[in-house]
RNA sequence: GGGUGAUUAGCUCAGCGGGAGAGCGCUUCCCUGACACGGAAGAGGUCACUGGUUCAAUCCCAGUAUCGCCCACCA
């Protein structure tokens, strides 16, 4: 039956409630100032520089969960090197997210039955900074709820004038250096968004079309008629053939090589070329010729001095064709010309089903429709050279390392970038076009030119303006201290997803632009000295989340149930380097539950008035059991350090949980009741060594939840506040010889004991003592303790013996019963046992009566088995013992 | 089509040459003076398959199968 605690002496809350401290210590966090950088403390030499740019989010939306890890992988390595004593800067801000935010605002207008043109540039771009202040302060609000250690004064803003800025004098050098060029040629052009993108702005899909061949006609010089046959999945861009291309040693074709056939509808006769590119194994042999919509089509009629004729307008309709099919969109018009193609005898094999690579605009999901445009380009050969070689050389280490063959790839095969949008939200191209085709490119100290030139309607790819981040945040071109002490950044951390998107052109343009130690401080010209990346994060079952499957989790929600410091455990304990992470809001409860076991463990520590101690233990006062829980906190403090250098958040986050449940909470707090009962000066020394242990532990998991671990050691310590308190270094105590083992076999003991008593059907509670009689007399105390002990009550009088063999030595333990020992379950139990035994007593055999191993194995192995199987014998020989000695039926 | 990664407990994942681990879930017992968001005792796995290397393979190598991811202008 469950009653009612009767309420606490105290006014101590029973359970952590975030909700209660975040926002406040958060509060006070800021104005404390604890989050600024001062670039003057790196300059003068007093601090080492820690320094991260925040990915910066698209102004379009809420952050989802994959922030949320970004961010708390980036707070806690800004939070440990703070400790740390390092001068850290983590930059925030946000991305205008070209396309991406200006369909946002369009379709908000479309709602209304308008577009961008019924508003006309200025006013719609009006819009969009009017939506951006908007949605902008509820990013910012998301990331102080999850605990960002920003600083705020830095925030940015990729279109802030300093910025754009940047990015004029960049694409300026660019221009001048010959590696920013404008062309006319197929682009990957979106019919939703109407603008060209780039080719990662295209997601390749597994759609099914259906191939169709269509023959066309032609007459031989002597008046013969042939045809040729040629297949497509794009039926209605025959409309722009002007060519059919056959491999030049295919035989099949030779002799038509020159001759023209007619084109259907349009009526136009289109010579048969022969070109390198065809492949005379794939269908006919022979292909059609679409040189406007098409890149090879467009390569071969560069070759061939075709004319390039456009049928699509920029919505992918048919146009200017003089046909019936003009108007039509292009999936109607491909229905349509298949129909007619076929009617008139021109489609020689029935159409048939066709699964092929279809490119989808990334943003708006619209088949993607190369189309002949005139667009801006970034040469990226010699950048993309660099990019790689930084990598190469160790400039840039990218972590984990099996990412980095993945980065090469790219890296080494990148098709030069087309930067022009045809949007109104972004950086706008600095150049100008005089009325006779003059081009000038304006920097950002230059006038434009004078009356009669026109500006470049068109915008940069917002990845443009993203790959100057890490220094145009910083204040470049200027040569600022900031600059000069934060930059190259220490870390870029971000998810693999975005390597190309933004990491590779970070690199490209990093290195390019900071060229010649344009920070003024020697360490480099890379953006950043390592890219740590994580993985996304997936519903429960692994799959990725999205809104249609309705498995998305909104991290704000997860806050406001569990608090931030549970969403930002959960989060750290599943990033391993690389890999993607599961994630569902049970775990969530989990970490929240890990709070509030720490929150408890303190309470307990106050009640019991725990504190840190202002001198040092003395080392002949600490028990075995404070020996071992100090011990276990050095190995811990040293491991959990390496492994944050390493990036291993989700080691480090769950070593600590580990210590901090199972060693400490579990173990050494049960210990710690019993030894503050017993002399007033070994109460003193274990709340002593409870001060120690928390304190230290508390700072070692103010990275991954900040709030808990700061509201907890306020309280314990004098201290202002963990954000810039010290991280904790191992003591210079020798591990104590024996605590291990002594811990090792107490917990076997103890274990035994419950086993037997669980085994006997014995409430634990109700439980009476239980007796050592051989063994170490030291386990008395904290063995009897951890059994439960209370006054034997009379009900329970008989008792039993068992045994156990410890490191020490081979103990018996009188466990009283209730009535005689259940025989049958002790049988039982001792039969297990035994099986368990007689196998360890096989399988050390195997081994020890192998020659080979014996004479091969190193000696520590050897006696490692050596050890196990005597252990076992003797087990064996015991519980037989045991067995034949117990009460009872037909033995 | 080219790469690349994975396959270990019901689920999600660690481990990685010499005794199979964690979290969550599950079973049973327990409100005991920090914590039921808790404690205790358990159940559950021929570590995908087939070969090879080795005294020894979940771990190394090769192949197979399945799943995933990235890249890709083959009509």
């Amino acid at each position: 039956m469950r009653r009612e605690r009767a309420a606490l002496p105290d006014d101590l809350p029973k359970n952590y409630d975030p909700a209660a401290v975040e926002v406040a210590l958060y509060q006070r966090w800021m104005q404390a100032g604890y989050f600024r950088a001062d670039e003057q403390r790196v300059l003068s030499g007093e601090r080492k520089p820690f320094s991260i740019v925040l990915p910066p989010p698209n102004v379009t939306g809420d952050l989802h969960i994959g922030h949320a890890l970004d961010h708390t992988l980036m707070d806690v390595l800004a939070r440990w090197h703070r400790m740390s004593g390092d001068e850290v800067l983590w930059l925030p801000g946000m991305d205008h997210a070209g396309i991406a935010t200006q369909n946002l605002v369009e379709k908000k207008l479309a709602v209304d039955g308008k577009t961008r043109h019924d508003f006309g540039r200025e006013l719609f771009v009006q819009k969009v900074w009017d939506w951006k202040h908007e949605s902008g302060g509820a990013i910012l609000g998301q990331m102080k709820r999850l605990g960002d250690s920003v600083d705020w004064d830095r925030e940015r803003f990729t279109l802030d004038d300093g910025l754009s800025a940047a990015v004029q004098t960049i694409f300026k050098r660019l221009f001048d250096d010959g590696l920013i060029y404008r062309a006319e040629r197929i682009t990957n052009w979106c019919p939703g968004c109407l603008t060209a993108i780039s080719d990662i702005e295209v997601d390749h899909t597994d759609d099914e079309g259906e191939l169709v061949s269509i023959r066309y006609d032609g007459v031989t010089e002597d008046g013969k008629g042939f045809s040729v046959v040629v297949a497509t999945t794009r039926v209605e861009t025959m409309l722009g053939d002007t060519a059919v291309a056959v491999h030049p040693d295919d035989e099949r074709y030779a002799s038509l090589v020159g001759l023209t056939v007619r084109v259907p509808f349009v009526d136009r006769d289109i010579p048969i070329v022969a070109d390198e590119h065809v492949d005379p194994a794939f269908g006919t042999g022979a292909v059609k010729v679409t040189p406007a919509h098409d890149p090879n089509d467009f390569e071969i009629g560069k070759r061939h001095g075709l004319p390039m004729i456009t049928v699509l307008t920029p919505d992918a309709h048919i146009t200017d064709t003089a046909t019936i099919f003009d108007g039509l969109d292009r999936f109607e018009a491909r229905a349509l010309v298949k129909q007619k193609l076929a009617e008139a005898g021109h489609v020689v094999v029935e159409k048939k089903p066709y699964v092929h690579a279809v490119g989808h605009c990334s943003r708006s999901d619209d088949v993607v429709e190369p189309r002949l445009s005139k667009q801006w380009f970034v040469k990226v050969e010699p950048l993309a050279a660099a990019a790689g070689d930084a990598v190469r050389t160790g400039a840039v280490a990218i972590h984990p390392p099996e990412l980095e063959a993945r980065y090469f790839a790219w890296v080494d095969n990148m098709h030069d970038w087309t930067i022009s949008r045809q949007l109104w939200w972004g950086h706008r191209i600095p150049v100008w076009y005089s009325p006779d085709g003059e081009v000038r490119c304006v920097g950002p100290d230059e006038q434009p030119p004078g009356e009669g030139w026109t500006q470049d309607p068109d915008v940069l790819d917002t990845w443009f303006s993203s790959a100057l981040w890490p220094f145009s945040t910083m204040g470049w071109p200027e040569q600022t201290d900031t600059l000069k002490a934060f930059y190259p950044t220490s870390v870029l951390v971000t998810g693999y997803d975005i390597l190309f998107f933004w990491v590779a052109r970070m690199m490209m343009f990093g290195l390019y632009a900071m060229d010649g130690d344009a920070a003024g401080n020697g360490k480099g010209n890379q953006p950043f000295d390592v890219v740590s990346l994580h993985g996304l994060v997936r519903d429960q079952f692994g799959k990725k989340m999205s809104k249609s499957k309705g498995n998305g989790i909104d991290p704000l929600e997860m806050i406001d149930v569990y608090g931030a410091d549970a969403l930002r455990f959960t989060l750290a304990r599943g990033a391993n380097p690389g890999a993607d992470l599961a994630f569902a809001r049970d775990w969530v409860g989990g970490s929240r539950n890990f709070c509030s076991k720490l929150f408890n463990a303190t309470r307990f520590a106050l009640i019991n008035g725990a504190a840190v101690p202002q001198t040092p233990l003395q080392e002949q006062e600490l028990t075995d059991a404070d020996a071992w829980i100090l011990d276990r906190l050095d190995e811990v403090i040293a491991r959990t350090t390496e492994q944050l250098a390493d990036f291993q958040f989700a080691k480090a986050a769950e070593g600590l949980y580990h210590y901090a449940w199972d060693e400490f909470c579990d173990w050494y707090v049960e210990l710690a009741k019993v030894q503050t009962r017993e002399s007033e000066a070994r109460a003193a020394t274990t709340r002593a060594v409870l001060g120690t242990v928390l304190d230290a532990l508390l700072r070692l998991l103010h990275p991954f939840v900040p709030f808990v671990t700061e509201s907890l050691w306020t309280s314990l310590t004098a201290g202002e506040s963990l954000v810039v308190a010290a991280w904790p270094q191992p003591s210079a105590r020798l591990p104590r010889a024996g605590a291990k083992s002594f811990i090792g076999d107490l917990d076997k003991l103890v274990t035994e004991i419950r086993r037997f008593r669980a085994d006997q059907g014995l409430p634990p509670a109700k439980g009476v003592p239980a007796r050592i009689t051989g063994g170490t007399p030291g386990l008395t105390g904290p063995a009897a303790a951890l059994t439960r002990l209370s006054e034997p009550e009379d009900e329970f009088a008989a008792s039993a013996s068992i045994e156990v063999s410890l490191q020490t030595g081979l103990v018996t333990i009188q466990v009283d019963t209730r009535g005689t020992v259940d025989v049958a379950a002790e049988r039982a139990r001792l039969l297990k046992d035994l099986a368990a035994a007689e196998k360890e007593i096989v399988d050390t055999e195997k081994k020890v009566g192998n020659e080979q191993f014996m004479g091969k194995a190193p000696d520590a192995v050897v006696a490692k088995i050596r050890s196990r199987n005597e252990t076992a014998v003797a087990e064996r020989t015991r519980l037989s013992e045991r067995l034949a000695a117990l009460p009872g039926e037909n033995a």
